[in-house]
DNA sequence: GTCATTGTTGAAAGTGCTTTCAGTTTAGCA
DNA sequence: TGCTAAACTGAAAGCACTTTCAACAATGAC
């Protein structure tokens, strides 16, 4: 059998060197203050017994844990991991430790809220695309646990916006401008998960109010509401596409979305963009890679905006909080 | 200024209730053993202050952390996304913490095998396509630190394996009864970085064997060795597809490089399949949605099979190792 | 030679919980 | 009514550290 002997505590390290554990804690925490000999004492008993202090009782009696959380839905969509993927880099850069909790339903939620501020196991909190109560909120904040909400804003916690409205609008002045005149928009407008925040009917309406501005207007079958599911967009594009009267362009409320209609398009026959336009939403990396139109959101720097904010924040708390609203881009690319 | 009240204490508990916070902790872990009416008052006590025990605390005392790690490199890239997305599913179930460790160079990935088992600040550990030597592979076993290594073994840990030689073959074979003749590959050969592993090379010799084997050659200006990266891949993708005689079809060692490969194909005119045929590996998940035909490597759920002989064998050590074998699958779509 | 100062160290308290052990109360039975 | 067993509860130890406080020694100033 493997050995499976404890690893050695501060109290071996305290017999091995013959002083007390202060002395080591001081070593590894305030070198400074300990006389050079005897921190070489206790080095070399540390060395030799491969002591390393464990994080946990470290954290305990240091009231902090080098941890940070974010609550997440769906974190395996492309957009969430490349927001992850910002807070990744901005935290390992502050030696900080990255813990998931991916939130799939209301109660999940509720119960990551009311029991992750007092458990005191994280230092800091990004919430992604979730929605919560104005009570959830103020327990946050009342807690004292630092938080940052990306994609939802509450007036108490910091939070990072982006402007779906504009970005509804910015897509129907590209298509009017590249000589378009029929319109249609496809996303996931009214979603199952009452949990998630859902920015998609913000996209449309700036969308629509950008057309009805320069005289167009976006007819109601050439609405589609699509579940976000791979499946359920097929069918919503064949809808579309297959219409007598079928629309030149498609704005298609996320990028894995507006995937589904490239396919559908292909499998009809239809060549992108000379029989049908397509715009995205969310710029996420394949989208460079199909050559999509799509609408930047920066996603990694949202995430890594949120990491930076809270690691400011922490140990220093008395800052004023922050409401961040991120510039949206488009992109143009081949698929209009 | 906002409350910043800490959160109540089971000391707390104990003293508005008026009983002891031994009897605190037995109504919270054992509420059997507790008198009907002092478990009511209690109750009453923990709702009224909104008591709920600190994670940490509770993890000291009990000697577990109900939190498992997993170190990985490239943690966003699409292959290790869908990896982790069976890990988390497995975790959740279980109400275990996910944590994850990036790693980024050969230093980085030392410091955490060498320091995480002894923190002991999880309680399982996966690693994703990371080699190790035999000396940090021994150290973790005798620590005791459950592990489960993904695309790696040793025969002191458990391990999830695919068969990329296999794979390879799968791809020949498919491409050869498909009734393409000349063959080419694309792929990450010879990456720069060292501390992930790299089962790129097995996938071409099982590919150039298979090719063989049916009397068929790999030319040497047929195999091209390209980082991971888009940009280069794509030159490299140029470079194949610009040959005078250019190959039939291409086997990309992953789908990202695949969908690079594709988008080349796109700029330079030619039509997939009749111009070229490609052929992928990994079946990630925009794969189904650019018709990639490809090897399906089961990513999901070889992260969630890695979960869950990490929890299996949480609290019963005592279980043989597992060394398991995923199969592979070629998933044949619209560019063969 | 005495006093103050500085540098270095150890004892002990604190962190918030679980769990063992022993003591007290209650119930059951003769 | 008295005794025993069962049920319940509290004190205290343990977990592995950090940190405060006080003690001690050494050094220098007067």
């Amino acid at each position: 059998m493997t050995a499976q002997k404890k690893s050695p505590t501060i109290y071996d390290v305290a017999k091995k060197s013959g002083v007390s554990i202060s002395t080591i804690s001081r070593v590894l925490n305030d070198p400074d203050k300990v006389n050079p000999e005897t921190h070489k004492r206790v080095m070399d008993a540390i060395d030799q017994l491969g002591f390393i202090p464990r994080a946990d009782a470290r954290a305990r009696a240091l009231q902090n844990t080098d941890r940070i959380g974010v609550l997440t839905p769906f974190f395996t969509a492309p957009s969430f991991v490349q927001r992850l993927r910002g807070v990744a880099s901005a935290l390992s850069k502050a030696n900080y430790e990255l813990v998931i909790y991916p939130v799939d339903s209301m109660d999940h939620l509720q119960g990551y809220i009311s029991s992750i501020p007092l458990m005191r196991n994280i230092d800091g909190l990004i919430i992604m695309s979730l929605s919560m109560g104005d009570q959830d909120a103020l327990r946050l904040s009342k807690s004292g646990m630092e938080t940052v909400l990306i994609e939802y804003s509450h007036p108490q916690l910091n939070s990072i916006l982006i402007d779906d409205m504009n970005g509804g609008r910015l897509v129907a002045e590209h298509l009017i401008k590249k000589g378009y005149r029929s319109f249609a928009f496809l996303g996931d407008i009214e979603p199952p998960e009452r949990f998630a925040i859902h920015p998609i009917k913000s996209r449309l309406t700036g969308y629509k109010q950008a057309l009805q501005d320069a005289g167009f207007s976006l007819a109601k079958t050439y609405i589609r509401s699509a579940p976000y599911t791979a499946m359920e967009t097929r069918q919503a594009a064949r809808e579309l596409i297959g219409l007598s009267k079928p629309p030149a362009a498609i704005f298609a409320a996320s990028d894995m979305q507006a995937m589904s209609v490239m396919k559908v398009a292909r499998e009809m026959g239809k060549r992108i963009p000379d029989d049908l336009a397509l715009v995205g939403f969310d710029d996420i990396d394949v989208a460079e890679h199909v050559d999509l139109t799509t609408i930047r959101q920066h996603l990694d720097e949202s995430g890594r905006l949120a990491a930076e904010i809270l690691l400011s924040r922490i140990g220093e708390s008395e800052r004023p909080l922050q409401h961040i609203n991120l510039p949206l881009k488009l992109i143009e690319r081949l698929t209009t």
